[in-house]
DNA sequence: GAAATTACGTCAATAGTGCTGACATAATTT
DNA sequence: AAATTATGTCAGCACTATTGACGTAATTTC
């Protein structure tokens, strides 16, 4: 390991700090805070043989009811092919369910089924707890806070996936499609 | 599609809310946010045939300097094997350089070279100026506020991983690790 | 009505990152 | 001297992602 066999730099001893005005103390947060974000439903899915983009499908399902393959994919992110997998796989074990376009027939509407939303459900109430627990002597305010972080750390072209999402008021009701 | 081979459950029409308390926007900004978050370091990685797996190992190398393999796998919480392959990379292409431990012999000191500490930084500017993006408006109550959540959702047991980190304050100097 | 386009499904091949288990070597500790 | 520890490496596997190609059914366009 002290070998030197390629041109091999001087090793620098210093830690990189906020250099440049770099904010490493979030880049880092962040990174610690989604990983063990997504560990708590990661143990459960692995109970059913599946794994985390089985979660995204079944929480945007269940999110979006009715929503489209094509549309799912924008949302995801992910190829085709990548999809077809997880998504068969859900299709199978009956957590959800495809119906017919109304107006297209081309179309596939994705509906999650009642086993489909207990597992969701399952699945986000441990990610609620940290969250609940992180915010615990927060108020409304600072609850809101947060939101308008997260939500201006996604790309602005992008935001309209969030936007079309009963928030918090009502919720029964889902608009057109 | 209409197909019926198996039980099969009805559809259910209703978007999931915040049922039970369960706090889906959250849940669903967080998501959303290290998705887009991570994007922009993904592009420049490509260009040297890295992933991210390169880059968190970049990352803690930069931030930690001289920390051991050891401490390494403990902070990502991988496996021996996962690390290896991107760890023989980055040495190999002159990101990072082993020393071998002062004190135990067998420890293997983890050091960027300037090569590396130059990727390192460039992959975190864009994250970083995201960042400030999304903080723009916001004042040193509001920014802090964020850092507590965000180390709020790590779990307690692990938040000394990132306590031994230089904050903001001086930075030049990093403690005995 | 024929042709082009769209939505979806599927196949083949590949890459990146993670896992387990096993084994080897050198250095330290007991 | 023996046991343990830190690291490296090998084989094999799983999951999620990729690209490119092809097929089918339905819709839209000409």
């Amino acid at each position: 390991m002290t070998d030197r066999s390629h041109p091999a730099g001087k090793p620098i001893r210093t830690a990189i700090s906020d250099e440049d005005g770099i904010d490493f103390a979030i880049i880092e947060l962040f990174f610690f805070a989604y990983r063990d974000f997504t560990s708590d439903p990661d143990q459960i899915l692995s109970d059913y043989g599946f794994g985390r983009a089985h979660h995204r499908v079944l929480h945007f399902v269940n999110r979006r009811p009715g929503l489209t393959v094509a549309e799912l994919l924008d949302v995801l992110k992910i190829t085709k092919q990548s999809l077809a997998r997880v998504l068969k796989q859900l299709i199978d074990t009956d957590h959800v369910v495809q119906l017919q376009g109304p107006r297209d027939r081309r179309q596939r509407e994705l509906y999650p089924t009642a086993k489909g939303r207990a597992l969701a459900l399952a699945l986000a109430r441990p990610q609620s707890r940290r969250i609940h627990a992180a915010l615990e002597d927060s108020g409304a305010t600072e609850r809101a806070l947060i939101e308008r972080f997260l939500e201006a750390m996604v790309n602005p072209e992008l935001r309209a996936q969030i936007d079309t999402v009963p928030t918090k008021m009502s919720g029964k009701s889902h608009g057109d499609h």
